[in-house]
DNA sequence: CTTGATCTTCCAGTTCCGGGAACCTTATAT
DNA sequence: ATATAAGGTTCCCGGAACTGGAAGATCAAG
């Protein structure tokens, strides 16, 4: 498959392809003409890569998350260590998205879009643990 | 309240911080002796900064889910649409994270951490809808 | 009053791409 | 068969979002 079906189907610009293979994130083969061919395995990796990143990872954290399940080399205690902290990364992350949903869905509740609103009670969006009060 | 202290509070560098002012994020007071001075609300809209930037939206999108609660002079038709449209994102990006979460955890389950594992089963980081039977 | 921590500005470097040039290959239309 | 467009290649430069370091002012402590 040539890099335009591979960027399709991963949702990943092209330049943003040929910049991951260029750091060692995948390597495609190359056909005949010189064209790069990805193979399924190669979307696989890309369309992880989209959301990963799109989610708020370093390229770093992706290259380490994919080691989890591409090298084979890795000990088993490495792959466990990872994939905990990983957990308890995403699963602070989960938690401060689902506050960021429910204070937009109060303003999308609340401001009917008609006139002039008060649209208040987004300090949820800052998350509890700071400055209470605040009222911007 | 100093930059040092702000920068406690919200978890960005200073660095960042004077960044944000840079491009227009936030305006902090000024003491006499030069100091940038953080009110509480300052803070709150870091800590704001730092979970959005945090969670995957660019600092125009970060731009624009502050004016939700900061702009006064926008209209209300205006915070509903955008209220809307980064609320579909935001319940995306939910799901997608909720599927890491899930294979993190089938992972640091069935990985004991012993010996070496085999530890597959880890497609779903992918999503669904692309390759499907691939193999990395 | 000196020392160390913290603040200031400014400039340079890094990461993660995106735009565009110059060129080659493939598919389509005449 | 041939023009033409569409899509591929490398290369290099520019931009977004920081990050590090230098040079100097300020503050809090001994």
């Amino acid at each position: 498959m040539n890099i335009g079906a591979a960027s399709q189907q991963s949702g990943l610009p092209a330049k943003t392809i040929r910049y991951y293979e260029d750091i060692g994130l995948l390597t495609p083969d190359r056909a005949g003409n010189g064209y790069r061919d990805y193979s399924a395995s190669d979307v696989h990796r890309l369309r992880f890569l989209q959301r990963s990143r799109s989610l708020g990872f370093s390229v770093e954290e992706c290259r380490q998350l994919l080691s989890l399940y591409g090298d084979h080399s890795r000990e088993s205690a490495d792959v466990r260590a990872i994939a905990k902290s990983k957990l308890a990364e995403v699963e602070r992350k989960l938690t401060e998205l689902a506050e960021l949903r429910d204070a937009l869905r109060h303003l999308v509740r609340n401001c009917h879009g008609d006139n002039r609103p008060e649209c208040p009670i987004l300090d949820s969006l800052a998350g509890r643990g700071g400055a209470r009060q605040a009222r911007i």
